[in-house]
DNA sequence: TCCTACAAACAGACTGTTCGGTCTGTTGCA
DNA sequence: TGCAACAGACCGAACAGTCTGTTTGTAGGA
C-alpha cells in the first residue's frame, strides 16, 4: 500500500530515492539492486522507501516509466528528418547513458518478446503517424511505418551504452563522435529516402 | 581450482552443465542466475558444478565464450553483401535468442562502456580486413571499416531478442520475418553501397 | 567370469552470509 | 503536542559454496 508523502520534506525524499534508484537500477539491474544502497545514496531509509513505493518491483515501475516520458519527450521525432533525429538520440544516450540501459534490463528481466511496454502505442502513436504523413508526402520511403522506426531506432543505438559491439562514451574525444554522427546520418538518410517505387500521394 | 572431468560420463555431466548454465544465465543473467536451478537442469549436483568450474562467474565466463565463438562462426560476414550477412544475423537472433541475450547481460553486468570484450580483436579481426578490401575493391561505402561494422550488426539487431521496440520470435507468421527481412536487406545495401566520393582503387 | 578395490561421480544436508522487508523507538517540524 | 519523517535493529527466506557420506564404473587378479 504505498502511500504519497505529505509534507514537503517527504516529497523531497519522495524525489532523491527516485533518482538514487534510478542510477541503481540503470547500473545493476532489478535483480541486482539493493535497496539498502539506495535508501544511502538518496540518504534516507528503509521505511521511507517502502511506506512510499511498496516494494523494489514497483520502485522499479516507478523509475522505468518516468525515464520512458524522458526519453520520449526529449528526444522528439522529426519524421522528415530521420537521419537528424537519430543523431540526435546518439547523443542522448551520451548524455543519459541510464535511461537506455532501463529499458534494457526491462527487456531482459521482464518482456523477452514482443514490445517492451503494455501501453506502447502511448509513446509510439506520435512516431508512427508521423512516419505514415511523411511517406504519403513521398519525403521518406514505404514500408510499415512501425518497422522504419525500429530500424532508425536501432542504426542509433549501435555505439549505444547497451551496444553488443562498442559502447560510446562522452569521455571519448569529439571528433570520434563527429565522425560516428557523420555516418550514422548518411546512412539513415541513404536507408530512409524515397524509392523509384515510392509515389508521392497520388 | 576448476578441474576437467576425468571420464566419459564426468565429461557428460560438464557438458550438460554447460547447456543448462547457458540457457539460465541467457534467461537471468549472471546476478538472477540460480546454481540450484542449473544442476537441477543438467541433472547432476553441485559438487560437480563447483569442481568443474570454480564459481558461478567462471562458470558465466566458460559458457559465454563458447556462445561467442559460435554466433561468429555460424554466421559469417560476406563483406561484399553486408545486406545478406545482415538478414542471416537476423534469422540467427530467431534460432538462439539466448545467444544474444547473453552477451547484452555480459555488458550490463559486466562492461557499461567500451569493447564487449577484452579480445575483441579475435573477433573482429576478420570482419574489420573483410571490409576493409570490400571498400579497397570499391564494393562497399567508405569511412572506418568498425563503425560500418558496428552499424551493420545494430541494423540486424532492431527487431532482436534484446530490440528496446520490439522483440520478434520464431513463434510470428512467416511473412512478418519476411517483410523484415526484406526491409533489412535493403536498407543495409543502400546504407553502405559505395558513394560518389568513393574511388574504386586507383 | 566373478570378485575386490579404488577413484570419480553423485546426492543433498549444512553453513554462513546477504538481502528484502518489517518493527520499534526517536527526532523534528508546524 | 501530535504526526510525518527518520534511523537502523531485527527477522526469515534465499542463496552461494562446502562437506559428508553413498553409488557407480572399471581395472586387475584369481
Amino acid at each position: 500500500m504505498p502511500e504519497q508523502p505529505l509534507t514537503s520534506r517527504g516529497a523531497a525524499t519522495y524525489q532523491r530515492i527516485l533518482d538514487a534508484a534510478t542510477e541503481e537500477f540503470a547500473q545493476h539491474g532489478i535483480a541486482g539492486a539493493r535497496v539498502e544502497r539506495i535508501v544511502t545514496a538518496a540518504r534516507t531509509n528503509k521505511a521511507q522507501l517502502y511506506a512510499y513505493f511498496g516494494d523494489k518491483e514497483r520502485l522499479f515501475d516507478a523509475i522505468f516509466l518516468s525515464s520512458l516520458e524522458r526519453i520520449t519527450n526529449v528526444v522528439p521525432i522529426d519524421a522528415d528528418d530521420l537521419a537528424d533525429w537519430a543523431v540526435r538520440l546518439y547523443d542522448e544516450y551520451l548524455r543519459r547513458p541510464d535511461l537506455i540501459r532501463l529499458a534494457t534490463w526491462t527487456r531482459l528481466e521482464r518482456r523477452p518478446a514482443g514490445h517492451l511496454v503494455e501501453t506502447h502505442q502511448h509513446y509510439d502513436d506520435r512516431k508512427l503517424t508521423a512516419i505514415a504523413e511523411a511517406q504519403a508526402a513521398g519525403r521518406i520511403r514505404g514500408g510499415d511505418p512501425f518497422d522504419i522506426m525500429a530500424l532508425v531506432i536501432a542504426m542509433s543505438m549501435a555505439w549505444s551504452p547497451v551496444s553488443n559491439v562498442y559502447a560510446a562514451s562522452s569521455q571519448e574525444p569529439d571528433d570520434v563522435h563527429s565522425r560516428r554522427r557523420d555516418l550514422l546520418r548518411e546512412c539513415v538518410r541513404r536507408a530512409t529516402v524515397p524509392t523509384d517505387q515510392d509515389q508521392p500521394d497520388r
